[in-house]
RNA sequence: CGGGGUGUAGCUCAGCCUGGUAGAGCGUCGGCUUUGGGAGCCGAAAGUCGUAGGUUCGAAUCCUAUCACCCCGACCA
């Protein structure tokens, strides 16, 4: 991509009514535009950054074995009343009439709509267990929304369900997403700490809470160092396998955010506790029948007998990790992209347009590392070079390639990695050979 | 919802107290000179001062109402 006719509108300065530094640095970088209070519209930056979490999201689901559908953003009123739901949820809930007069509501999550599904649908206990997922726009009217997209109205969120007959099921169900969470947070170059959790309005039994550190968190948390050193990645990947060591691994350490927090517990731990601040990017429950009960969501049981079927649910807060990205990784010149979400890899920097020799060299990395797959964002702008420095700052791609025809007259160009900030001065050929490795 | 605050040019703000018909910096557009960490000079475009009433000869400024947005609290992915 060209910048020069990219749609970007990079801002020098910072508007009054953002706070927060992912906020601040979202809005400077051209990601997104205030629509109203917590309603973004999504640039073409920010998207791009918005589609790579999803991608992530979405294959560390399928790879747990979870399948992808797609459920309606908005949804009748009846299976809220069926749930109970409808009067219990309060005005958080968007409530709409269509033109017949008839109850609908934007949906501000869809525990009540995958149950009507799987019960209208599933018919023996051969069909499951199952989880189904979606990556779907919620709406949930907020008594304050702020922090930009870290607490808006409107949110993407991936959102899990797993049906089971038994409670052994539905616990073999909640490990697999643990550890599908544990995966998902460590690729998005994050340091997530699953805390035990009140599980609210939503009920149940078991329930974590997975909180990012970052010094701008909106709660205090705290847990054992340990966390600090664990690697999810470093794990075998077999779901089929028995995945309860693994819980177990990452359960038995304190961890806790302040509504759970047990002082004498966490005094115990002497100089091993950590105390931070946190945000929730993710949260997972089991809650058994509380839907499929009141709903009727049975199926039938090896004897015929219908069995109610045993659930629960998983959520991550896609829209929100953009900006929890951004909390956890930045510095006073600007955002700092972990590689799995930079919304290009490669800031190709043309210190001097309108120099022949430049413009070739630019152009000729420009091609070569598009063509072999590498995304570049290439400032062929007019502009001085200190104004382009701060603008890939600014924009915090992981690689800068800067050209310029001091360089070139030695027949070198220079790789700055922005987290760091490590210069390294090669020749073009290795240019390329580096940034495609 | 309770408490606090802000709405004036694309962005950051001044002007308001002590009414007289709107300014600066940055950005944008044009020109010249510059060019390795947010350049300099010259010129230009750009605002029904959030909205609606009221007071007044006259309102960005005073009064009333209203809307929007931000911050602190309870809630949440």
């Amino acid at each position: 991509m060209r910048l020069s006719t990219y749609f970007l509108p990079v801002l020098k300065e910072t508007p009054n009514e953002a706070q927060i530094v992912s906020h601040r640095l979202m809005l400077r970088a051209g990601m997104i535009r205030q629509s109203s209070a917590g309603i973004y519209s999504w640039l073409p930056l920010g998207l791009r950054v918005l589609r790579k979490i999803e991608g992530i999201v979405r294959e560390e689901q399928d790879r747990a074995g979870a399948q992808e559908l797609l459920m309606p953003t908005i949804q009748s009123a009846e299976l809220w009343q069926e749930s109970g739901r409808y009067d219990a949820y309060g005005p958080e809930m968007l409530r709409i009439r269509d033109r017949h007069d008839r109850e609908m509501l934007y949906g501000p999550t869809n525990e009540e709509q995958i149950t009507e599904i799987f019960r209208g649908l599933a018919r023996s206990y051969r069909d499951v267990p199952k989880i189904l997922y979606h990556i779907q726009w919620k709406f949930r009217d907020e008594i304050r929304p702020r922090f930009g997209v870290m607490r808006g109205r409107e949110f993407l969120m991936k959102d899990s369900y797993s049906f089971d007959t038994t409670a052994d099921g539905a616990r073999r169900a909640y490990y697999k997403m643990f550890v599908a969470y544990l995966r998902t947070f460590a690729r998005l170059g994050l340091k997530a700490i699953p805390m035990r959790a009140d599980t609210g309005p939503i009920g149940g039994d078991l329930s974590h809470e997975f909180i990012i550190l970052a010094e701008t968190g909106e709660s205090q948390v705290f847990c054992h160092k340990s966390f600090l050193e664990k690697d999810p990645l470093a794990l075998g990947l077999d779901y089929a396998a028995d995945l309860k060591p693994v819980f177990d691994d990452w359960t038995h350490d304190y961890a806790a955010t302040e509504e759970m927090h047990d002082a004498a517990k966490a005094a115990a731990l002497g100089d091993d506790l950590v105390t931070a601040r946190g945000i929730e990017v993710g949260h997972i429950f089991y809650f058994g029948t509380k839907y499929s009960k009141p709903m009727g969501a049975t199926v039938a049981g090896p004897d015929g007998q219908p069995v109610t079927l045993e659930m629960g649910s998983y959520g991550i807060g896609v829209s929100r990790l953009v900006g929890a990205i951004i909390e956890a990784c930045h510095d006073d010149n600007g955002i700092v992209w972990p590689e799995s979400v930079a919304p290009f890899k490669v800031g190709l920097v043309n210190l001097k347009s309108g120099d022949a020799e430049t413009d070739g060299m630019c152009e000729k990395l420009y091609a070569e590392l598009t063509a072999a797959g590498v995304e570049v964002l290439y400032d062929d702008r007019d502009e001085r070079a200190g104004s382009k420095f701060a603008t890939m700052d600014l924009l915090g791609l992981p690689y800068q390639l800067v050209v310029g025809p001091k360089g070139l007259k030695d027949g070198v160009v220079e790789i700055k990695a922005r987290a760091g900030g490590d210069r390294e001065t090669l020749s073009p050929e290795a240019a390329i050979a580096r940034l495609t490795a």
